[in-house]
DNA sequence: GAAATGAGTGAGCATTTAATCGCACTATGG
DNA sequence: CCATAGTGCGATTAAATGCTCACTCATTTC
């Protein structure tokens, strides 16, 4: 036979892969004859939707067990709202735990027809969750970040996930163009004098939603591990109490945010506390338990999403 | 033996199985060893997770060649919008092919927050996407169905689709209690006439929103096969030129309502062509295809979710 | 112009999954 | 109290999937 049209893209293949196995329920095997391919291929398609977020798998049920965590959760901390996924054991990722969960808050948002500005922090968790958003057209909102997009060696890889999600909503969006963490704080004030900046900074203080990761100040701190922090500065902040980071700014077990090292250099835009518009906090694993809950304490988060675990551990204590 | 927690119901772990191995991608070996039970009761969970909904899957992706289906059938036909879902192949079942599509749709509808009256055919379009659909609160909108749910035996299984739906979304809901067709005009006045049904009619014929069905009136017409017809009624309907049928209303192959045979003793409310506010029609199939060309002619609908192989073979003639 | 690189391909094989079967347990009605 | 139909379970086996490897072909690099 003869294939008149050499107009499908390889994604385009992947996706009817795709389709046809997991929503057609077709073998692979069904697939590679239908499309007229080897059944590897067909197999290397299937994968290859998968991969690419092509095909998106949601779960449409609440678990007791979860629903009662977030009500709890909800309760406690006196959240607008909590979101609690079963967790994966103990080999899963938290973080691909979360992010479907946390795609779908944001499209709550997005899907608002008024204007909204959302601002966005950065990390794993994040970047996460614009990987699982669907894309649509919601150019009526405005993504601004809320942490500086230059980090120390001058790559601008925090700038990708305010650019990913505007791409896929197609929304006009504002990086924040200062270093993550400035040398000394006379530095950090000059480049927030800068008018560019200072419309950003005004932006994001005034946002209509704000998504942000939560960080840990233990030894895995992710402000360590992708070099923002030195060792010492870590430990400056330990004596002072840090208990865990929103946006790069370093709060205690109370959830106030210290006056001493990093924080008095840090670029952007703190999450102020206890204020009543949504701010989401996407966070699940061991490690981040006694950030997270010291974020709710003081709520610079109001919503609350996470995995199973980690919502029994923060009730557990305290 | 002792079950220490009687507080997980079989479906929740059914979820959590599922959840599990679709989103963590975890083996039902590992599965199986997370939850202490063995691999046949994990495959087990697994398949009913996916047998009762509780997994949905959809496709993130527009194919080019779909693409090119819904604008053309958005240009020849004046469509406000159109969805064309990769085929299955012969083998697969057009309904699962575009339930999904049909269930988006609605749940654009759903999310709106002002109040809608959405108004419902049935069938086993209808029914597919109902299944499909994502449980949601919409309590401000109100289901009102567009077709009689007395059935010739009596039963009342048509008013499943209205009542399903409003069950997922916990909206009031509108059944129409009215035989589909009665066996004279004057019994269908006679119902007609009555004051609750009254209301419920205007309400249908009022709605902000209609979701349909496409019926063909070939040999293997739903309203024969489902015994509203009998065959001499359908020859009679031939007689007259009947291509297809919405919501039991029969009409021609240019899309005008007939004035003969059932539609003189159809109840509930037919869909009025050409009007500006959305009328979805959900069809697919290789029988349907003059069905729904008439139905796009003139207007009765103005939104269509098909499939590709339906669409091709809808555009190619004409 | 030749070698290197890298993406894509098909074959064979190990692992994983689905289907079938027989058995135990339970509820229901004689 | 026993018989019987129905349901769920584990074991076995057939099918489907995923993975590795050797190979090709096109493009790049020296």
């Amino acid at each position: 036979m003869s294939r008149a049209e050499p107009e499908t893209t390889p994604q385009d293949d992947a996706a009817r892969a795709g389709w046809l196995y997991y929503v057609g329920g077709m073998t692979q095997d069904q697939i590679a004859t239908e499309l007229g391919i080897s059944r590897q291929r067909a197999q290397r398609l299937v994968t290859r939707a998968m991969a690419e977020g092509l095909i998106h798998v949601r779960l449409n049920h609440r678990l007791q067990s979860c629903l009662d965590l977030e009500s709890e959760l909800r309760n406690r901390f006196g959240l607008i709202r909590c979101r609690v996924m079963p967790s994966l054991g103990q080999g899963g990722d938290p973080v691909a735990t979360v992010a479907s969960a946390a795609a779908a808050e944001l499209e709550r948002f997005l899907r608002q027809s008024e204007p909204l500005v959302i601002a966005l922090g950065t990390g794993r968790a994040m970047r996460g969750m614009v990987d699982a958003l669907t894309p649509m057209a919601a150019m009526q909102h405005r993504i601004v970040s809320l942490i500086g997009n230059i980090s120390p060696d001058g790559s601008a890889s925090f700038f990708d996930v305010v650019m990913r999600i505007a791409d896929k909503v197609r929304a006009p969006h504002y990086p924040m163009p200062v270093p993550v963490i400035s040398p000394t704080p006379e530095e950090n004030a000059a480049f927030h004098a800068l008018p560019p900046v200072r419309r950003v900074v005004d932006l994001a203080r005034n946002a209509d939603v704000v998504f942000v990761g939560v960080g840990q100040m233990s030894e895995d701190a992710p402000l360590l591990t992708d070099g923002f922090f030195t060792r010492s500065e870590l430990e400056e902040m330990w004596a002072a109490g840090a208990a865990g980071e929103v946006a790069g700014w370093v709060y205690d077990s109370s959830g106030s945010y210290l006056d001493v090292g990093t924080n008095r250099r840090t670029g952007g835009v703190p999450v102020a506390p206890g204020l009543a518009r949504p701010a989401v906090g996407v966070a699940a694993g061991a490690t981040k338990v006694n950030a997270i809950r010291a974020a709710l304490k003081s709520r610079i988060i109001n919503i609350l999403i996470t995995d199973e675990t980690t919502a029994t551990a923060v009730l557990s204590q305290s």
